[in-house]
DNA sequence: AATGATTATTAGCCGAAGCTAACTTTTTAC
DNA sequence: GTAAAAAGTTAGCTTCGGCTAATAATCATT
């Protein structure tokens, strides 16, 4: 007999069978989430190499709200993780992989800020639920999103 | 003269003022991070009670998808902050604000679920994606999400 | 070239949220 | 009513992502 066959022997209420389709979506939300941070950071560094040229930590701090130490921790990770390279006292830079993954996170933005405007929602908070929602976009739903504002 | 007027002295890009905007964002943003697990901890507290009549330990652990002394763990937070109450070895109870913050949760869970189905998103990506989505909505947004998914 | 200001790093603290291993309590089966 | 199974708890470990305080390096001004 299969593993977890009878489960809700007792209880079995009308619905198909949610629950086991619920905690794949918990885990995959557990999953995104371990992501979030990496993101905005290599987002936002590629947006500092763009604008001014290269991406200082004082300038990250600044933009996302955070403390210097908080910075240089949180880009030893992302250095580890393969997206940047650094030497100490001088900027940031974006390895391949990085780029690949700042210019998608750069991309998702763009769509789910788009959307959220053209459903109608002010600019302010339109950016404020984007910089969220973005890590939680499937690319289904990211077509769709695309699609939408492309349409309307 | 004011604090950083000139911040942007050499390279002042042609954007309005995009920085202040985004750095609000990020730290609202990590705001509502802090409050994600309560959130779905305590919808899916309300959700056994309704359906099985208590909240045991371990279904909340099989339904979120991690360990019994992670969810051990969990609930001595939420009974911290009041959300829940609990004895030993007993099943888990809501409190009026654990009652309260569910329904606000299972709520907004709906509209941002009922919204991807309505965007023609299939049932099991948009389970996954509101089941992270949901906690980076603001009230704004639930709103047009609404009105979206009553009038198509 | 010295020095003061700015920037960056390091050390060390904290809480959240996960885990395994070990133990206790409760429930179930006989 | 006892023994086994299931459920719950506790202890202790890890990583992440935030912080402050202290130190070190770089840059700018003269
Ligand atoms: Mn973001
Ligand atoms: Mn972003
Ligand atoms: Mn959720
Ligand atoms: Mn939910």
């Amino acid at each position: 007999m299969s593993t977890d066959e009878n489960l809700a022997s007792e209880h079995q209420e009308s619905e198909a069978r949610p629950a086991e389709a619920r905690v794949e979506a918990f885990i995959g939300v557990r999953e995104a989430r371990r992501s979030e941070v990496a993101e905005d950071y290599v987002e936002l560094i590629a947006e500092l190499i763009h604008e001014q040229g290269e991406a200082r930590p004082v300038d990250i701090a600044a933009r996302m709200g955070v403390t210097a130490p908080t910075v240089a921790k949180t880009l030893g990770r992302l250095a580890r993780d393969g997206l940047i390279t650094r030497a100490k006292y001088r900027s940031v830079f974006l390895t391949e992989e990085g780029r690949a993954l700042a210019k998608e996170c750069r991309e998702r933005h763009e769509i789910v800020l788009r959307f959220l405007l053209r459903l109608g929602l002010d600019p302010e908070t339109a950016e404020r639920d984007a910089e969220g929602i973005e890590h939680h976009v499937s690319q289904r739903t990211l077509a769709l999103f695309s699609d939408f504002a492309d349409r309307n």
